[in-house]
DNA sequence: CGCATGATATCAGAGCTCTGATAAGTTGTC
DNA sequence: GACAACTTATCAGAGCTCTGATATCATGCG
């Protein structure tokens, strides 16, 4: 597994109380030269509320769900691309490398990264003689299958916040939605 | 700059006629001892198409939103990181690191990084001497603003194509379950 | 004053992600 | 059968992102 060295404290070091912070005393401080600093908002103000950029929102947005993904997972051992590739593994068995870029959207070279970790670790395996091809199959072991198991009820409960807000048919929206723009820029 | 013609990360053909391709074929090699893989989906399918988990399609999304800004970002020389760190010091001049992580919901660690580049590309510079604190305070420099306001025309384009298969309504659905993801998982 | 606490900046290490480039195997065409 | 075009796997390099750990500065309390 991934050496995991002491993953005590999975925590941000939760800084976020109060205005009467270190930063809002130095936004009042008499530096002088430069215009005091408008107080940075917090997320969900002004620009970074509804009003924002979409593509920074995206980006917002998911930043936010993918790091609370990975610190519900390190109990695993896996990160969430390793979760990723592990689920589409599963769901379509002896996809190659190149095939496992295409579907999640990312290069060849960044899957062999995650590949590489996951056969590192013992949760997937190479065919070794894909008889036709300079092609490798990939197939999840059953140390791969059991930590699939585990990350799964993790994601699950992800999954659950993330619908939390919605009503029926603003889910069909909000899902519509992130599949039209995935399939749109994936031309790109 | 964007060598547009020849890519070397293998894009999905556009003309492929039958089920012939090379995947299929493998699918249906007499490896015997493998179940054939189940043809992989294309974006927008199956699973990965609106019928799948919401944190599938939120990183399938970002990915792609993401991959397609940065590619228009290069003719400035700006990574997307970048962008969203020149964006936040022009609108609030003088945050620290720290502030800047906190707005951007990433670690002081990984925002330093990009700092640091953007300080060797000359387009941010600190102010010498914060007087109180240990504190470094950034700001654009004239360079940085032009990189920004080039970059901001890019940025544009995507943001249209982003908002532009979705009704008012239907916008205003999506940009409040934006913010209000990333303000809960915020906490995390 | 001296020290504990908290915030800031940084160093170190690992993993993810891209672009570019290279080598090797497959397929289709002549 | 030989060659061109395409696919696959990798190497190299750069940037982003996290967790952990350390040093410095500021503030609050005894």
């Amino acid at each position: 597994m991934r050496k995991t060295a002491s993953r005590s404290t999975p925590r941000r070091p939760p800084s976020r109380p109060a205005p009467t912070t270190a930063r809002a005393a130095r936004s009042r401080s008499p530096s002088g030269t430069n215009a005091a600093p408008a107080s940075a908002p917090l997320p969900g103000e002004g620009k970074r509320g509804e009003d924002g950029h979409l593509a920074y929102l995206l980006r917002q947005a998911q930043a936010a769900a993918r790091l609370s993904l990975d610190r519900a997972l390190t109990s695993t051992g896996l990160t969430h691309p390793q979760f990723v590739v592990l689920t589409m593994l599963k769901a379509y068995p002896g996809l190659s490398g190149a095939d496992c870029a295409r579907i999640a959207l990312l290069t060849p070279q960044t899957v062999n990264v995650i590949i590489a970790n996951l056969e590192r670790d013992g949760a997937i395996r190479k065919t070794p003689h894909p008889v036709h091809g300079r092609v490798l199959q990939w197939n999840l072991t059953r140390h791969g299958l059991a930590l699939l198991a585990r990350a799964r009820l993790k994601a699950a409960a992800v999954e659950r916040r993330l619908a939390g807000s919605l009503g029926k048919r603003e889910l069909v929206t909000v899902r519509r939605w992130l599949a039209q723009v995935a399939a749109e820029f994936h031309q790109d």
